[in-house]
DNA sequence: CTTAGCACTCACTCATCCTGAGTGCTAACA
DNA sequence: TGTTAGCACTCAGGATGAGTGAGTGCTAAG
């Protein structure tokens, strides 16, 4: 990316900024009436014609305002924006909320995913942190009648599996609690092939304990496999609100978007072992279905420990200048979360 | 609501009917045309003025074809539509795929969820089974580090909420293990009134003993108290695709109803009670912010001990003949689970 | 009670015109 | 050499108006 005189980095960031407010074109006439250059509306329309020649700015036809580029955005992003941070009084705002629940992880990827969509204004989304491959941490079985029990699996990562499980014959809670001490021990914090091939595949065991061995090693099997991870999303509204879905059509897009996870999959996989927060803005040649769109990313949690990604989505004519400083902060108490969890 | 001639009858089933498949408002040379009843547009006319008096039918505007109004449709569910089954091969192929993961109640109901969403072509809903009054059945305090546990609560219901508990002073699992028996022996099946005053309010606690059961007391009545269920959701696309939702503004509604839980909890609350499959058309004149729309809800589970609500949300257009049998047999699937986390 | 005939209504589509914001280019100016 | 005034040109979007056709209600005859 060259470098641009300071004038013309003026002017594009008027551009940038005077559209993602007001989502109108931006002429010559406006930025000099608005922003008073000391410059004539000429000088500026020669400035314009250089930035849109080099790629920042785009014209919706030949007689209309500039509109900026998915260039132009980045550029603003990575060279005019400055990196700022929420307003204190938000910062603590948010952190309150935070703090108003307890150490719940469902809570806190609800909460994220409200503060997020309230604050940058867009749809949001949340994974919970995942360690990179599972570990059984600790099994419990509880009667729930004499042939039926719950099967609680607690995983390393702290997420949690519950499955029904029809007993062979019928058991109490007494013998149930056997059972789990039992396979506490043998599986110990095994992964799906230590499972597999551990002491519990060659030990003497029951039916029952048999059957739940196979549970455990299926559960942890599914659990690597389908990276799927659940993505809470909220704030679609505010997407809805945005002057350029006033077509369904183009509304649509951003829904099949958040419901068909596999795109987002993909990308939330890569964001996963990047650093800090990640703008991605109409989809950078890479995802062709979400060229119309930006996304703002950020991992949180601890590094090969269990990490997941918070972020927006939005219109590429999104508010960066919030949505960037709202994914790190929210980013950043996730983090404390897991890492309270992991006793840092 | 008084009785139609059968002609009346047939004449406004040709009218739902056209209009539910088709969107365009019906007129009379479309209803002898495509039915042929033997009768001439004019006759068909006063039968459609008598039904519009009669208030089962709108016009859009003086010179368009009819369309029903709720009442019509109300008619139409209540006496007009054969109660269908889904087909067999349907029905087998949907429970085919429940039976394909485990007994796990977070999958059934995404399952439930997206199987709704796709054969009543519709958004849908599902919320989980819960008891009347939260009981806790077990607990376990897992070691996370020196001075973190996880707290994990297993309720009567099947449910289960995981909490990080910060220790007081650093503690191993063996310790945790001691609280974690020693406080189930003490809480019993307690409800939230129970843990506060039962023998665990009296009998002597270590500071961390006393803590957890303070969380466990608090975590009991925050269930009772938010009503508030957690509510899947899934196929909004198929509500895009209709045309009445060309405009987006329309389209914002029902956004803001599936993401707005309040109006949703309410008519939960209400259907969770009632018995089979509950049409609501229109808001019913009681929810003003669905008058466009039309639910199909279904309690399901095991009366008394838990229960939740499936169903599926779309205009008052909406394929009942679809939506209604589809509502019910996964309704049947769900307190099928239920019904086995309860040993029946 | 049914139906043919007829006058009438009115949303929708399409073409046309007009307006105004905004442009690029050229030539004069500092 | 960079800046600016002037000017002709472009084009989306709104307003207007005519034409079309699906559909109606009413009346009178079968």
């Amino acid at each position: 990316m060259e470098q641009l005189t300071s004038r013309q980095e003026e002017i594009l960031g008027i551009v940038v900024r005077e559209y993602i407010a007001s989502a109108v074109p931006v002429g010559s006439q406006t930025i000099v009436r608005r922003y008073g250059l000391g410059l004539s509306p000429a000088t500026v329309r020669n400035e314009l014609a250089f930035l849109e020649r080099e790629g920042y700015l785009l014209q919706t036809h030949a007689s209309a305002g500039r509109i900026p580029s998915d260039k132009g955005y980045r550029y603003f992003v990575h060279r005019l924006m400055q990196e700022t941070e929420l307003s204190p009084s938000e910062q603590r705002m948010i952190s309150h909320q935070f703090h108003q629940v307890q150490l719940e992880l469902q809570q806190w990827m609800k909460l994220a995913a409200a503060v997020l969509a309230q604050t940058a204004r867009s749809a949001s989304l949340v994974t919970a942190p995942k360690a990179p491959q599972a570990r059984l941490k600790h099994l419990e079985m509880i009667s729930l009648s004499d042939v039926t029990a719950l099967l609680v699996m607690v995983f390393q990562d702290g997420s949690i599996r519950q499955q029904v499980v029809l007993l062979p014959t019928p058991t109490g809670q007494d013998e149930l609690t056997k059972v789990s001490n039992h396979l506490n021990e043998l599986l110990g914090s095994a992964n799906a092939a230590e499972v597999r091939t551990g002491p519990a595949a060659t030990a003497p065991l029951t039916a029952l304990e048999r059957h739940v061995v196979e549970r455990v090693a299926e559960t942890l099997e599914q659990m690597d496999r389908r990276s799927e991870r659940e993505i809470h999303r909220d704030g679609l509204i505010h997407v809805l609100r945005q002057p350029e879905f006033a077509q369904v059509d183009k509304f649509r897009q951003v829904v099949e978007v958040l419901e068909r996870r596999s795109l987002l999959e993909s990308i939330i996989a890569e964001v996963l072992w990047a650093n800090g927060v990640q703008v991605i803005i109409g989809g950078e040649g890479r995802w062709d279905d979400i060229e119309d769109y930006s996304l703002v990313l950020s991992p949180y949690g601890v590094r090969g420990e269990a990490n997941g990604v918070v972020g927006v989505l939005g219109p590429t004519r999104m508010p960066y200048d919030r949505a960037i400083p709202a994914v790190r902060f929210v980013a950043r108490l996730m983090s404390s979360l897991v890492e309270h969890m992991y006793g840092y």
